[in-house]
DNA sequence: ACATAAAGCAACCAAAAAGTTGCATAACGG
DNA sequence: CCGTTATGCAACTTTTTGGTTGCTTTATGT
């Protein structure tokens, strides 16, 4: 079976393409949107477009809901706290560490 | 010649696949490391981790600098925050919208 | 019922990415 | 000087990605 939790690197490779990146602001502004929709004006073919989306399904950074004849696509407001949280520890280690070398080069005896 | 400003789907890129996140992470904890003591222990040989670590210079995620013979490797943090400033940029859009929404359900008379 | 709109499915192709091996080079340490 | 360590460079293979085209299927509106 395919990995069903959250994976920061598959998320952050989902973002990793332009195209993609354009859908999902498109969709932090307006979501959902059909698929129809949101394969316009972006410079590649509407199947084209449906793959790049899938990639954002498969990382659950959206997700898909049939209606009708047309299917919308929501994002996962989830992933991006994760990706972002991720990002934020990176951070905070980062800066512990020059917090520490900071005062060793200042002396704390 | 390259563009050369910061661009958010290449961080992103970069940052999308477990090797050269566990790379990242590694540099987080303890930066700088040597290109040979970073190489280590990712499961692939030196040569392979080189090219990831690569991906992630080009993205400007970290950034080398020699010395004598061994090479630093570097974490950039300002490319951290450049990622996660983006996304914290969508979920604020998101979350407008979500407030719009509601404010709309519960009418405003 | 039927034309049309929205989308799915599959085959195919080119280019990029991920990884390997083999060999070369430059700097250190004794 | 010489062996060793850290790294670079290049060629090559395999897999993945990004994109296309052509055709089919399923709802919807009139």
């Amino acid at each position: 079976m395919q990995p069903n939790h959250l994976n920061e690197a598959a998320i952050y490779r989902a973002l990793g393409d332009p195209i993609r990146l354009e859908i999902v602001q498109r969709l932090s502004a307006k979501s959902p949107r059909t698929l129809g929709e949101l394969s316009g004006k972006l410079g590649v073919s509407r199947q084209g477009a449906r793959k790049q989306i899938q990639v954002l399904v498969n990382a659950k950074v959206v997700q898909l809901a049939q209606r009708g004849r047309q299917t919308d696509v929501t994002l996962n407001p989830y992933s991006l706290q994760v990706a972002r949280d991720f990002i934020a520890q990176l951070e905070r280690q980062w800066d512990q560490r020059l917090q520490a070398l900071k005062n060793f080069v200042e002396g704390e005896s």
